[in-house]
DNA sequence: ACATCACCATACCAATCGGTATGGTGATGG
DNA sequence: CCATCACCATACCGATTGGTATGGTGATGT
């Protein structure tokens, strides 16, 4: 049988090396810009290596979105953000979550996908599919909590959940091009600020006023 | 003296061509995936005239960028979202008008400056530079609005309107990286639906109920 | 009338691009 | 013991890359 592939390899198999160079690479000077030389040198494997385990640069673009979910994934279910019993703090938890991940170097909590997608969209139908399949699975994360938070607090219709989680990704990303433009994660997590009070203020639970005149944490 | 460089100039010039060949070529494809030929081709001119008139492609794409963000002021100055004497419902006028512009090709209504700086902020800094200028000038445009609906129906501090007007600039980044993902403006326009009921609740000057229940438009 | 200059065209360049061809190596199954 | 195969290394390919060198042309100031 054909076993221990992704499981108990004691060094770092090629291919994933090259899908983790990739990543880096990519979110630090994007995809067209990194040619694959550079991702054989960043991951110390040769061209005949790359092109042994991905056809063309496209289907590496692929395998390493992939790759860049399962990351993410990993990462969303290792943390423990799910505690709180209401809905809607479960989903304050995760901007809260996504919020402290605002730090560091820029190229360290961009979106691989949000990078990648808006490069290759028109040129890669099977990278834009990739990203989107990512980003949409991202947005599940937190959209069964939001199906109950609408149920619990204003209507159960679970179009509103689904588009509620698509608009939290999309503020992500765009908080992302702006931290990008910036040079600093500040006006990044300044957006997810006002996100997390969008999203107070349409799950109101109390009388409290939340309005203009609210002061920023 | 010299004049008649922008104005009353019969055909447009071939450094003119080139800005505009490169909007059109860089919403499209990027640009690292843009090389200086396939401008000169849509442009209409020969790479000579190219570097005559830019030292580099990153100085055709500061350029770029300039003539970017005189097109779009351009463009929202000649519309009249501004007629409204509420503050808020010019701001609300203004994306509306935003929102109407999501259709068509995607590469009619994405952000120029938004896909470059996510391309080659880490490499070029004078693009960021010019990127992170532009998208703020964009953001002046609602920011004095802003600042009079905070004084009118909340605190008059500044930085809200500057850090809201900021907000409004991801959102619409992260919409079109949404949309370029899914190959379709749906998605970017309920973002901004999004944003609109956010800022609606924000200056909320009736006691309307506008909760989780509400309905979509 | 002459020099200057912005503007552009042609030809060319070394370097790099994505991709291929081919041969070697070690583990595995029969 | 041999054949197969996944895996990787070296060498190479034609095409394209951003950029340069150079020469020409027409308008302009003097």
């Amino acid at each position: 049988m054909m076993a221990n592939k992704t499981e108990s390899t004691p060094k770092l198999p090629s291919r994933e090396k090259l899908l983790l160079a990739a990543i880096k690479l990519v979110r630090e000077r994007g995809f067209a810009a990194t040619s694959v030389e550079d991702l054989c040198r960043a991951a110390g494997v040769t061209k005949g290596s790359f092109f042994h385990h991905f056809a063309t640069k496209e289907e590496l673009g692929v395998a390493a979105t992939h790759r860049w979910g399962a990351l993410a994934s990993e990462m969303f279910a290792a943390i423990p953000w799910r505690d709180p019993v209401d809905p809607v703090d479960r989903v304050l938890a995760y901007l809260e979550l996504r919020r402290s991940l605002l730090v560091g170097e820029i190229a360290e909590f961009t979106c691989f996908a949000g990078t990648l997608v808006q490069e290759a969209h028109a040129t890669s139908d099977a990278i834009r599919r990739a990203c989107d399949e990512i980003i949409t699975d991202g947005a599940r994360i937190i959209e069964a909590d939001l199906v109950e938070a609408f149920r619990a607090y204003g209507s159960g219709d679970e179009d509103h959940a689904t588009s509620l989680a698509l608009h939290v990704q999309a503020v992500i990303q765009g908080a992302l091009v702006m931290a990008k433009a910036k040079g600093t994660a500040d006006v990044a997590i300044e957006s997810v600020d006002h996100l997390r009070r969008y999203i107070e203020m349409l799950f109101s639970r109390n009388d409290t006023e939340i309005r203009a005149g609210v002061d920023q944490p």
